[in-house]
DNA sequence: CGGGATCCCTTAGGATACTG
DNA sequence: CAGTATCCTAAGGGATCCCG
């Protein structure tokens, strides 16, 4: 028995087995948003080990809980279809986790991929059909992201782009996923969307 | 910032920095049963150093998740209402990781905790409501349950009792909350009532 | 006897540098 | 760019002991 298991048989701990251990779920956060490359991975955990991100990568690809998949000279690592059915459980404690969360720390950041589920876990697909497709181009502590809102469905992409509405904030992203929009700075575009956007975007109370 | 710190401000970030520490959310799984002293967690527990117990207990309670309650004399851990909000989660987390567990190794336990969790994992309300009130005692690797089913209720405790069956298998769970009833002897009652059970409990494809 | 605290040792993880 | 290699610290494992 490896040092590192629990000795039980059951499907919590065997879980725990396979994506417990730590910085693991975080990996596997910011593969939700999309395939990533190493360097990208390490650039979205900027306080990982290189030898550990290494070491996570090959136990998750053992686990099946991601693959490599090398495409042309670059490559990338995603989800296996076992993987991606942590989504639920990884917003769940992104749900959770925001609860206690309180203000942030001046050392914390905000990295894109960790913005974009934050917007998943926010996001109210029923108040946004609700609504006309609107896209918002947020600055969030320097993270830039396009936000595409059309029905019920959300898309988030890196960079900058063209946007109903653009505004940035500071690392207190929690306010602006609860709908308190003081500090919210518009720079371009009417600033009546941003009532839209708190109706959109909403955690849980 | 603590050693542990993920640097992070983010919902997923702080749930793991609450609950992701080795051993936690184990604890949390049998806190979800039931309150339990500290000699019980150690038990339902059994590879866990007792510092370790003793340092978790102390985090959890920092983090809000579960509080002491001095009862006459006796020391009970019970999950705060914040930590209870986790049940979803561990049984998440507990269908997930079923889903890649092959046959039980030798050294491998099941706990009683654990079997109530992973019975609450493949409970099938809608099936159970469709069917008549039934007790069931199971004996699973020497854990001996008293498993009532009343309408979409269902209430699992610890020791044996008289029940409209009685019935014990080995570790291999993941086969029985699958369906799959070789293997299962039963010791009182009337065998039929089996395909009931199958009916009730029944793990995710 | 329940609820820990202490000790020692092993191993995983953190920081940094380096290589194909 | 995608990792290895190294060194060191801190956390975890195991056993034992203590205290009310």
């Amino acid at each position: 028995m490896a040092a590192r298991d629990y000795g039980q048989y059951d499907g919590v701990t065997r879980a725990l087995e396979l994506v417990g251990e730590r910085w693991g779920l975080l990996i596997v956060r910011d593969l939700l948003v999309g395939p990533r490359r190493y360097g990208e991975l390490a650039d979205g955990l900027p306080r990982i080990p290189s030898n550990i991100l290494a070491a996570r990568l090959k136990e998750l690809q053992a686990a099946g809980v991601i693959r490599r998949l090398p495409r042309s000279r670059i490559i990338l690592y995603e989800l296996t279809p076992y993987g991606r059915e942590l989504e639920p459980l990884v917003l769940g404690l992104s749900t959770w986790g925001f609860k206690s969360l309180d203000e942030p720390r001046g050392e914390q950041i905000v990295t894109p991929d960790a913005m974009t589920i934050a917007l998943r876990t926010a996001f109210q697909p029923d108040a946004a059909a609700a609504l006309p497709a609107t896209s918002y181009a947020g600055g969030f502590a320097g993270t830039e992201l396009l936000i595409r809102v059309d029905g019920p469905e959300l898309d988030v992409t890196g960079g900058e782009g063209t946007a109903d509405i653009a505004f940035e904030t500071d690392a207190r992203i929690k306010h602006v996923l609860s709908g308190d929009l003081t500090g919210v700075r518009v720079t371009a575009g009417d600033a009546r969307l941003l009532d839209r956007f708190a109706q959109t975007f909403r955690l849980a109370a």
